[in-house]
Formats: structure tokens, sequence, C-alpha cells
RNA sequence: GUGGGUGUGCCGGAGUGGUCAAACGGGACAGACUCAAAAUCUGUUGGUUCAUCCUUACCUAGGUUCGAAUCCUAGCACCCACACCA
């Protein structure tokens, strides 16, 4: 057996595409191009795990597919370097999160260069470094200018941990989504925020134009969660107090109305006489938010006042209610008991009556006996004129209605919110604002970007930014009086939000990127990473493709044409690797044992990329045993004449090989090539074009294999910039043909049989074959067979006796049957 | 609760109406090589059988069909995401 040296074979040829800049790429009017792009890493100091490795293998296959199909291939990468966690690491390390950052990201190229990659690593983009973020501020005045970017006074999700803001997004039951155990408090400060909900409508209709996971689609479509319904008008001491209600129909049931805790005019409801029980209540709120919200029991206080309802008049009592969201229509809701689910759990346990106004069709509801909130359909009661009308009737009637008298309207809600920015961080980006005595909120001027991160501050609680006097005062730069900078800084999903535009054009410092380049490169093609950004960054990137259409930087609406997910990796035990349980495996470390290639393979081969898997050591012995295999084949077979069956078993591999790469098909593609070459294996001579073919499918999967037999072979050039095999179509039909008369006679005799056996008469038979087939089929050597008279027809052919619609039947190989 | 998904042989996992006792990988077993082991190679891996036949099989129960792992209905089990949005 031959040595097999794969780490001395892997450098020898990684260095070979290094020094030819093989993958790198510019422009070229005349070529296709091809955008696959893998989600940027966030460089932590424990380096590459496992899922990323899987994540780049995924892209670089297909990459390396489209470059052997001559494609123009763009295949970055780039780093996602501010954020939290360099800056909690660098507080527990002493470090300088720059520093800290820096160092990471070295350790990534290497470990990422270890993988065999096609990256144009000319065009790395560090969102960390100032000729990046420069242009995150650029963004920011110009959503300024636009009125997308404003300041406001708002409920915030406040980590103690962090000591910082979380977007909603980043909020996961209650807790933090880096602190699991650390709840998360409200607190009233004044954010930047980005106008998201301008493009709530777009966001939402173009999903079903894309070309995205079915599932990722509904759950922005959840997230975004535009519901129509009715905003009504409630009467609180002459003022107006709306709230927003889907089931209009219901509202002469209503008891009694919810006010959220949260609600800014809350104060002004509550009565002197009640001040001491709602203070109570707000206190024990936020002990009880260490408790799991979904078990959180529907609580709340009386207020001491009362609202009007506008369709009957009557006074009902407000309440103040744990399960009313503040920030979700007017954060007062209408309550009916007895058909809704919360309301009715509220009133029970308050002791509030309930009316039934809907009844159901085909049983009766009794006011005294609810045991539950009959939510469902049928015809009012209790409801004035309105009764004996469907529900669904009524909830139109109701509002035209309400419309009429001035007392309500339609109206639509979005659960989308404008997207907080503000971070009180120091590692993120500076939000390019002045603060003046005397002007107020004044923009930095577009020539004074980047405004720097200054290197010299403190870091321990609170934001660090704060501890640098000289970086804060500055000049007014509209009356140059006193000022200081704003010392939010920006969260790190801006960032993220169009650095797949900046590839293109990634070290322009005249302008934000040649809009030229972008127009040609973008959108991405593939897009590949994990499903957990389904609702954050793949929101925010939409609209910051909106945004910048609107601008007319770019002529597209959204960011990638296909997105794909791939799957979990866990431990070899089933659980996820983590560092407590002992079970994490480093790609390096893989490498240096197996080989980049066995590591490649391994990870496309287990299962669909898309699905969860487990880590098997036992799994990827065997890719390696595979391309050891494949080596040994390669290192002491002869070239002579290739067996027909080897080329049609090749033929169809191209085909199919080509078809898995294009759907993320890895693992079929895999098991068609070890088909393929086991077929090969048998006989011991091959020609030169068979044996070559080989080396391109293989050279997606393994590449560095696959130069090296390639070279040894004598082939042209760099496998890897070779071309794809051709397909022949002609040859396929020849594969499945071969036998057809014999398989047609072996499947249709037991049917017959089976017939006849059952007292049926056959004297004739009718095939219906697919057109390609049809010179296949033998009429002598069929009624020679079958015994019976034997008619074929093409599928297509329109004048063919087919009463039972057979021919729909056919399938390649097998033609569509009718017995007659 | 809402939405989505899955259930296949010892295990992972293909398979969307006939070519299915069911790809491929792993494991197990047997044999070759070897003093021996590892590695490698060959074969076997539902039952019965020399073989054919037959029989039992793709969560369960029904159904459609000449024919079902594949389609339909109901049930059971598991997984993921979102979750008090009025």
């Amino acid at each position: 057996m031959a040595d097999f040296n794969f780490g001395k074979i892997e450098k020898k040829w990684q260095k070979r595409w290094a020094d030819e800049k093989t993958f790198y790429v510019s422009e070229d009017s005349k070529k296709k191009k091809f955008y696959s792009l893998e989600m940027f890493p966030y460089p932590s100091g424990y380096g590459l795990h496992m899922g990323h490795a899987l994540n780049y293998t995924i892209g670089d296959i297909i990459a390396r597919y489209k470059i052997m199909q001559g494609y123009n291939v763009l295949h970055p990468i780039g780093f996602d370097a501010l954020g939290l966690p360099a800056e909690n690491a660098a507080i527990k390390e002493g470090t300088h999160p720059q520093d800290y950052t820096r160092n990471s990201i070295k350790n990534f190229v290497m470990q990422q260069k270890r993988l065999g990659l096609t990256y144009d690593w000319a065009r790395v983009v560090d969102t960390s470094d100032p000729s990046y973020y420069k242009w995150d501020q650029w963004l920011f005045l110009k959503m300024l200018e636009a009125g997308l970017a404003y300041q406001k006074e708002s409920l915030v999700n406040w980590c103690p941990e962090c000591k910082t803001v979380l977007a909603n997004e980043q909020v996961v039951d209650g807790k933090c989504w880096r602190h699991e155990k650390t709840s998360v408090e409200s607190k009233y400060l004044k954010q930047w925020f980005f106008k998201l909900t301008n493009y709530a409508d777009e966001l939402l209709d173009n999903l079903d134009n894309m070309n995205w996971p079915e599932t990722t689609k509904q759950m922005q479509k959840h997230w975004i969660g535009k519901s129509y319904g009715t905003e009504i008008d409630f009467e609180v001491d002459g003022k107006k107090w709306p709230v927003f209600t889907t089931r209009p129909d219901t509202i002469y049931g209503v008891t009694f109305v919810v006010i959220s805790p949260y609600h800014k005019e809350l104060k002004r409801l509550v009565t002197a006489e009640h001040k001491t029980e709602v203070d109570n209540f707000l206190k024990k709120l936020k002990s009880v938010s260490e408790k799991d919200l979904i078990e959180l029991e529907k609580e709340g206080a009386f207020t001491g006042s009362y609202a009007l309802n506008p369709i009957n008049h009557e006074k009902v009592p407000i309440y103040i209610g744990n399960f009313v969201v503040a920030d979700y229509g007017s954060g007062m809701v209408m309550a009916v008991p007895a058909h809704d689910k919360r309301d009715y759990e509220f009133a029970k346990k308050y002791d509030i009556p309930m009316k039934i106004v809907i009844d159901p069709v085909d049983f009766e509801l009794d006011d005294r006996s609810l045991t539950e909130a009959y939510t469902g359909e049928g015809t009012l009661i209790n409801s004035e004129k309105f009764n004996g009308m469907e529900n669904e009737k009524a909830k139109e009637e109701v509002t035209n209605f309400l419309k009429e008298k001035g007392l309500g309207k339609k109206s639509v809600q979005f659960r989308l919110k404008d997207w907080g920015i503000s971070r009180q961080r120091y590692w993120g980006t500076p939000i390019p604002i002045i603060h003046c005595e005397k002007c107020g909120v004044v923009p930095v001027n577009y020539e004074d970007l980047p405004i720097k991160l200054p290197k010299d501050v403190k870091f321990g609680e609170g934001n660090p930014l704060l501890t640098n006097e000289k970086w804060i005062n500055v000049k007014c730069p509209r009356c140059m009086g006193k000022a200081k900078r704003e010392t939010d800084t920006m969260d790190t999903f801006v960032n993220s939000s169009w650095y797949f535009l900046r590839y293109a054009d990634p070290n322009n410092d005249k302008e934000i990127f040649d809009k030229k380049k972008v127009l040609y490169w973008c959108p991405t093609d593939v897009y590949i990473g994990g499903a957990e950004h389904a609702c954050m960054h793949l929101i925010y990137s939409r609209y910051y493709v909106k945004f910048l259409r609107d601008i007319e930087l770019v002529n597209f609406d959204e960011p990638a044409l296909r997105l794909f997910h791939q799957g979990m990796l866990h431990g070899e035990d089933g659980d996820k690797m983590s560092k407590s349980k002992g079970n994490v495996v480093n790609p390096l470390d893989t490498i240096e044992k197996y080989g980049a290639d066995s590591l490649r393979l391994f990870l496309v081969s287990v299962a669909s990329p898309d699905k969860d898997f487990d880590w098997s050591e036992k799994g990827i012995q065997g890719s390696f045993r595979f391309i050891r295999k494949v080596y040994d084949f390669f290192m002491n077979t002869k070239t002579g004449k290739t067996p027909l069956e080897i080329e049609i078993k090749l033929n169809k591999s191209i085909k199919d090989i080509g078809e898995y790469i294009e759907n993320f098909d890895y693992r079929k593609a895999t098991i068609e090539l070890r088909e393929l070459f086991e077929e090969m294996s048998k006989g011991n001579e091959l020609g030169k074009k068979v044996l070559e073919d080989f080396l391109k499918l293989l050279a997606p999967f393994c590449p560095h294999t696959a130069e090296e037999l390639w070279e040894k072979l004598g082939g042209k050039g760099l496998v890897s910039t070779s071309s794809w095999p051709e397909f022949k179509e002609i040859e396929l039909s020849k594969g499945t043909g071969i036998n057809m008369n014999e398989k047609v006679i072996e499947n249709v005799l037991p049917l017959m049989k089976r017939l006849e056996d059952r007292g049926e008469k056959i004297s004739k038979v009718h095939l219906y074959v697919l057109p390609f087939e049809i010179g296949e089929l033998d009429k002598k050597k069929l009624e020679k067979g079958l015994g019976k008279e034997v008619f074929i027809y093409s599928v297509k052919d329109s004048m063919k006796l087919d009463p039972e619609d057979r021919a729909k039947k056919a399938k390649p190989g097998m033609p569509g049957i009718w017995f007659e």
C-alpha cells in the first residue's frame, strides 16, 4: 500500500492555491457570477468549533462546484468582530478587546486555511476596523436623514449581567440570550431606534416569493405578526383611551378593562385609595420575573378607575394585569372573560362577572356553569341590535357602527417593533451624534467620519466610554460650543446587516462600495448559516437592503436568493458539544489526525447537512478509509480501456452528483461517489478520461487528495479549476434500457398471473413508454415472453388506447401497463 | 396553545406506488493475510432453505389499489421553533 501522507499533501496544495491566488476573483462581465456566502463568524478566543467547519465546508463545496462549472465565484470570509463577548472576555482576562479580537482573528484565519477553503483572502472584512464601521456610521446618518433613525424614551430590556440594553430578539423567555439564568429587567431609557416597522409590510409580503426554507419564512411571518382588528375608544373621565381588539364582535361582553403595568400613563388611572395596592403589585412583579414566564399566573390589581364602554355606556372597572404587553396595540385591552382564555382566568381569580355574548350553534352556554372561555364561532346574543348576527359578520358591522359614531376604527397591528440599537458598552460602533448644550442632538459631519473608538478607557461597571473625558468632550459642529459625544454604541447586529455587500468592494475608502461592483456580485446566490438567525440577523439584513435600495445604492430587494440552514452538530454522546460536558471535538485536532479531506467528507456524509447529527469517531474513520482507498487505487491503477458499464455508471454519477450538490444533498452525492468508486475499483483497467472525471467529482469534497492524484495522473493545471465533466444524454437511456424487455416481462408476468387467478381474462397487454425509451422495447420479444398480444405506445402519443389513464404511471425503466 | 417536522432493519440513515428483505456508512459475525494483533481484503448479517418457493417485516389501526415503506383517514410517540400580541 502506498504511503498516504495527507498532511504533506494538504500543505503542498494549500500553498500552491495561495501562491497562485487561485481563488481570488474580480468582476468579469463576460462570465456569469456566483456568490456563495457563509455567515461570518464571531471571532471568539476559543477558535474554530466544529459547527464553523461544517458551515464553511457546505459553502465551499458548492463554491468549488460552481467554479468548475465555469462561474466567476465570489466566496469571501470576514469577522463579526465587535460585540459584548469580546468585551466580557477582555475584562475577564485583563486584556483590551482590540488585542483580544486581533489575536482571535489571527487564530481563526490560521484554522480556516487548514480546511482548504476557496476564500478570496484579499476581501476579508473586519467589522472592528474603523475602515468598516465608518460606513456603519455613514449609514446611520443616512437613516437619520431619511427619518428612519430616531431617539425615544422607551422601555428597554436591561440585562444586569451585561449591564446593557438588549433587543427584543435577544430576550429569550424573559432571560438574557447570553445568560440563561439572568432575568431581564424593564427600564425606561433614552435610546436610538431604527424604524423597522416602516418596512413591516414589505418584509412580510416579500416572503411569499422567496426561495428560503419554509420554516424560516414562517418564523419571520410570526415575528412580524400582522393582525387585523379594531381600535375602540373607551372613555375615562372624559378622556379617550383606545384599545385594540381582534374581537369587536364581543364588545357587549366586556366586563372590565386591563392595562399593562408598564403603561406610561398608568399613574393617571390609579386612585388614591388604590395606590398602595397597585404599588405592592408592581413591586411583586419585579420579584416574580424570576419565574418562568410560561408558568406565570395571571395577576393584577384594581386601579380604582372605571372606563365607559362606548357601545352600551356600561361602566367597567380598570385593572392592571401582568399579561398585558405594554408596547403592543395601546398597552390596554378590553376584557371579555366569557370568550377569551386569558380574560377568563383573570376574571375567575378576581371574581369579576362574565357575560356571554356569543351563542355556539350546537350547544348551550350558561354563565354560571362556564368552565372555560368559549372562543369559537356563533351568533350574537345580549348585544342589542346585533343579536342573531353571525359573529364573523358582526366583527365588520360593529366596527362600521363604531366608525360612524367616531368611537373606533379598523386597525392593523404588528408584533414587529422598531429596532433598538443603543448599547451602553464599549466594543461597538460609536453612534455619530453629538449632544450640544444649545443645539441639542447634532449629527456628526460626514467628513468627520469615522468616529473611532478611543483605545484608552477603563473597564468595570457600566459604559467604559464614559471614562475617557477627552473623547467625550467635543465642540458642537453647529455652534462650536460645548458639547458631548453620544456614548451609546450600536448593536453588533448593525455591523452584520450589510457586510455581504462590502465583500464586493472591501477596501473602498471613498464610498461605502462601488455600486457597479455590488450590482455585479450581489445579491448572494446562496447564504449558509444556522437557523438561530431566522428572526434577528435575517430580518435586519433584509431591512438594510430595502433601505439601501430606497437610497438607490442597490437595485434588488432581498439580500440572498437562497438560504440554507445547516443542522446542529452534537457530541458523540448526542448532547450539545460543550466544554463542561467534555464532548467537544476540535476541528484542528481532527485535521491533524485524519486530514482536512476526511473531515470535510465526514461532515457532509453522515446526514443531510440541514439535519442535526452526532459526531462519530467511527464515522470519520470510515471517511478516512475511503479516501485512502481512493488514493491507493489511483497510485496503483494502470490506464487502459474503460468497460461500458463503468462509462454508463460514471455518466449517471456526473448528472446525479451535480444535481445533489445544487440541492445541498451532499450526503447522497458522497454515496454516489462511493458507489462509483466501488464499480471502478472492481476491474483493473480504466481509461484516463474516466479516472480524471472521477477526480473532478471528488474535488469539491476532497480537494487536496483530488489535486494530488490529478497531478500524478498528469492532468492539466489544477483539478480545482478544471471543468465539471459533461453529462451525455444518450448514454443514460442506454443504461436503463439494457435489459428493459426482460425487466418488463419479469414484472408483468406475476401481475398478470394474479389477475388471471382471480378469474379475469386477458388477451392484450398495452404498454405506455417514456418517449426516449420507445426504441428499447421489442414487441416480438415481449409477446413471446408474455404469451399475449402486446401494444406499445409512447406516453405522449395522443392516439394511444388508454381508457384507465395508465400512461401517467410510466417511469424510466418501467412502462405504464393496462390489460385488456 | 400555535406553527413546522419526524417515526424504516443492531445503530446512523436512504428510499414517494411495481426493479424492496430495503441504498450507503457504522457495528457484529466468518474467512484470507499474520507467530499474533492492528490495518487491509473477501463474504455473511429477518426466518426457513443447497437453491427456488414460501413466510414475517418499514410506529399502530383501518382504507384506496391488481400491487404500499411509499397515497388517504384516525391514533400514538418523539423533535424543533414561537409563545400571555388582545
